[in-house]
DNA sequence: ATGATTGGATAGTGGCGCTACCCAAGAAGG
DNA sequence: CCTTCTTGGGTAGCGCCACTATCCAATCAT
């Protein structure tokens, strides 16, 4: 397949296909002579794959390069190379951790944490960024004024939990651990949109049940 | 309260606040003399909440105008604004309706609504665009090649369900209509990144399980 | 031989969320 | 009163980022 034909089956520009080899997401094709080369379809798969962090992501460029370098670093292990990719993932800009909000926020976290038992999450604490990309939007909503309790949180962490219980139990269906970590990857991204919105059909369900349509 | 002073309580210099009154995110002060306005608490909160929807949100700020518009609409009644508020949200881009990733997609949900009994939302269809918003990220997996079933769905979908309860029992608690389309706002907005970071903690947590740290 | 195509490099575009600057009207201090 | 800030409003521009348009030499197709 030509970069012209790799366009054509993607939907995806030359131009735009270009700046991804210039950005380095996606490897270069074999080359043929100087002025041809030949991509397969791990390249489509792997353009396609940019295209839905990119687009339905919001990942920006920079943060896809770290992720697919996870994906394809080998001298890693199975768990590794997946948390990894999911390591690089979301980048939450960081609240103040100065602002009492914030200390407020953490103080939350450690609660809902040893409430729920979630000892590991606890004991990583403040390095892991899905730890730090939890105090940041609750620290924003006690800015905000609205009270959040670890009775109200636990609730939706438990849901969570079974979420991420079913989202293993997907992954573990697939053999090999390349594709097992753009899937998680996909899976992380694609269908984070996905349970959001499928609380937005259940709001307007509940909604209709509550008061009428 | 003179904007400069609105600057400093919020920490929004006063160029972005001109910027966001310029754009009619926030209502002008009343006006005192020729040069000076006065402005209150709730221009304050209101900037909060702004400030959250682009910074936490993304949400763009042509769509904050709208959807403060609806929080603000009083001859609403308080479902409607409520539901107007969120309506305006999420504005997923729209897949193309032709591609067979999509129909599939698009009969996918359906099956889901049917499987669930989501009656209301199965009638309210494709106007919904929380209904889309649901397509879109399904249609991207389906691309991608990664299988989507109503059976692997489900939970995902009750789990949600059990959420939008909870939603609404907190926001039942609240007196006030226009305090609570604010607060159904910034619920549904700030409680997303909350929710996705419960998954990939949780994700994090069920990992150090079943692999070890 | 010759026009088309390819892939690589480079500079430019458009959108967006601000941000720097300017100006005139008014406040503050003597 | 006069001078010296300060304030709020308007306008133009900046910086980032995801592309995109253009050019060019090598090479392919006929």
């Amino acid at each position: 397949m030509r970069l012209s034909e790799l366009s054509e089956h993607s939907g995806v520009s030359t131009a735009t296909i270009k700046y991804y080899l210039r950005e380095q997401l996606l490897s270069q094709g074999r080359r043929i002579t100087a002025t041809r080369s030949e991509y397969d379809a791990s390249h489509l798969r792997r353009l396609r794959l940019i295209r839905a962090l990119i687009q339905v992501g919001k990942v920006p460029v920079a943060t896809v390069r770290e992720v697919l370098a996870a994906v394809d670093d080998e001298s890693l292990g199975r768990t590794t190379r997946l948390g990894a990719a999911l390591w690089a993932l979301p980048r939450a800009e960081e609240a103040d951790p100065q602002a009492p909000a914030t200390r407020e926020a953490q103080a939350l976290v450690e609660d809902l944490l040893t409430e729920l038992g979630w000892d590991f999450a606890r004991a990583n604490g403040a390095l892991s960024p899905a730890y730090r990309s939890l105090v940041t939007p609750l620290t924003r909503l006690l800015e905000l004024g609205h009270p959040v309790t670890v009775t109200e949180l636990t609730p939706y962490a438990r849901q969570m939990a079974s979420v991420a219980g079913h989202d293993f139990d997907v992954l573990e269906t697939l053999p090999d651990d390349a594709e097992r970590a753009e899937t998680a990857v996909a899976a992380a991204i694609l269908r984070e949109p996905v349970l959001l919105a499928l609380r937005r059909v259940a709001q307007e369900e509940e909604s209709a049940r509550r008061y009428g349509p």
